[in-house]
DNA sequence: AACTTTTATGAGCATAGCAGCATAAACGGC
DNA sequence: GCCGTTTATGCTGCTATGCTCATAAAAGTT
């Protein structure tokens, strides 16, 4: 009887994880940190996000702790702090490929 | 390498995925058919939402695939249909923990 | 201190998504 | 057929959030 009645702050604060990475800009720059660090222009120019877009996406991603920074002078860089991300989106990512080959299973049965 | 610049398209896959489970009602739902299929009525009276809500947010978990139904008469009987929510969950949860003991050991030190 | 570079933030706009009300649609019983 | 029950859906308002522009803050240089 796995996750049996969770109780309302615990379903808000799995919500509210899950509205980080409900976000295809979030989920880039996650992507993007994972080859690496690196520091914001790089980021800029690998997006082309704008810089203010970037810094805000960043400073939630921080405030979760899945990602963290350090100076170089005046310059941050920026990397991915957590491997969580990672498998969860490859379990996702995983179940929308065989939901998707099932469907095409499906087709060709009709 | 893992998820080595992921496609645009992928990336808003994965984020409508994760977007689906940023709702702490849809949640609780899919949290109630996992102790069990019920129908509708059932439903209402466990999480006190009105029947339109719940109905809004049963298709969508449907068109997912995360819930399905059958009918019984004139009521639907919901089901859970994936274990996968169930995992991401604990994922989070069981980081979410390690997050807060983090924290505490800080307070702690400082 | 003044100036440059880099990042963060306040203000405003546009849009997406939730929540409720009313109503339509599906199903069964008569 | 009509009526009651259950579920889905159109419409509406509202809130939250993404995104941009402009500007402030932080850090280094001279």
């Amino acid at each position: 009887m796995a996750l049996a009645a969770p109780s309302p702050q615990l379903l808000d604060e799995l919500a509210q994880f899950f509205r980080l990475l409900s976000e295809p800009a979030r989920l880039q720059l996650l992507c993007e940190l994972k080859q690496g660090p690196c520091d914001v222009a790089a980021l800029i120019e690998r997006t082309g996000f704008s810089q203010s877009h970037i810094s805000r996406q960043l400073s939630q991603l921080q405030r979760a702790g899945l990602v963290s920074c350090q100076r170089d002078g005046v310059r941050l860089i920026y990397r991915a702090e957590d491997a969580l991300v990672d498998d969860l989106c490859e379990l996702v990512q995983t179940r929308l490929r065989t939901r998707l080959e099932s469907q095409l299973a499906q087709l060709g049965k009709a």
